[in-house]
DNA sequence: AAGACATATATCAGATTGATATAGGGACAT
DNA sequence: ATGTCCCTATATCAATCTGATATATGTCTT
């Protein structure tokens, strides 16, 4: 998915600077994409050109300047075709996580050749982190300032996609709990 | 997890070829990383500068030239320093998958933005998708040729951490398919 | 006999990351 | 008080990676 779609999605639920856009993909709705600033600002400079998104510079007393962008109807427009275009594609790519890295993974792969106590310890950092990813995403207080994150938090589609992770992370705790004996034992 | 670091992981369990690195990753192994070839063969070119492996090029009667790659002993000890090094690092990306760009999961919490017939459609192909990648992992079959993947497979690492991501998928399949109706009905 | 697919290496434009720079504010410790 | 650290906020860039493409040949299917 183009990183121009994904802020666009996410300017649908609101405007935003490019530094909450960063951050809703760093919130609850964390653990499905990430992306840099270094590609999130030259997307929103594109988009500006391209009038699917407008700016506002907002000078702040006392802090830097803020650049909120909000979509145009030409932009939900667009968005709304891409989406459908390309919808077939995504589909197909990933089980339930897209172009896999899972540094994780490789590394239990080879630990064969890891001493057993290093083992041990990796396992108990790993439940204790992956423990930590799920209370950020089952998280339900208040979130402050962006509306936007709210807006796609509590959505029937925020609350089916947070399910769908959450739950695919229980598992995750539980088989490596279970079956951590068969690496370090 | 760098490149070279992945192909010295591979090559462990037995020499092997450029195109046989890219296969493993993509094989009963597959959904836990990935790597284009133009990445794989400049890794290996270094690697063989620093003479972490040595190559030997089998003139093929009839096919393209084959180059495989043979870790050394040097390359043993530079990847188990190296992964006992980074370990701790790895632990802390992603939940069960580093680096994530999981475009499905992106087009379900945009999926407010498109047709209802077309989010039913979406889920079916996505269920048999991943329904398709559960047998991939879970394949128990001969798999010919590449003692490599073999070797990968059958290791007590290997069952883990295949039947770590089994898991993960089936409660996947589980969910959407017990929760999918929040999306379109 | 045409087309699709598998083996096998290689390159490269375009996109992305992770680090770094810049800049002020607030919190907390020494 | 002064230092250290984190938060808000934008921006750039070298190093790296992908996805497409090129090249070459064999086999299997239709």
């Amino acid at each position: 998915m183009q990183t121009e779609t994904i802020c666009l999605g996410i300017l649908r639920n609101g405007p935003a600077t490019g530094y909450v856009i960063k951050s809703v993909l760093e919130g609850p709705l964390n653990q499905i994409y990430n992306l840099s600033f270094g590609s999130i600002y030259p997307a929103l400079s594109k988009l500006t050109k391209e009038k699917y998104v407008t700016v506002k510079q907002h000078a702040q007393d006392k802090k830097p300047d803020k650049k909120v962008y909000t979509i145009t109807k030409k932009g939900i427009s667009y968005f709304e075709e891409t989406l459908l275009e390309e919808s077939g594609k995504y589909v197909r790519s990933g089980n339930y996580g897209d172009q896999i890295k899972s540094e994780f993974a490789m590394l239990l792969l080879f630990s064969k050749s890891l001493p057993k106590e290093n083992i041990k310890l990796i396992l108990d950092e790993r439940i204790l982190y992956v423990q930590q990813q799920l209370n950020l995403i089952t998280y339900e207080g208040p979130l402050a300032k962006d509306s936007n994150l709210n807006a796609i938090r509590n959505s029937a589609q925020g609350q089916f996609t947070r399910g769908l992770m959450a739950e695919v992370i229980k598992t995750a705790i539980n088989y490596m709990e279970k079956n951590r004996k068969k690496l370090h034992d």
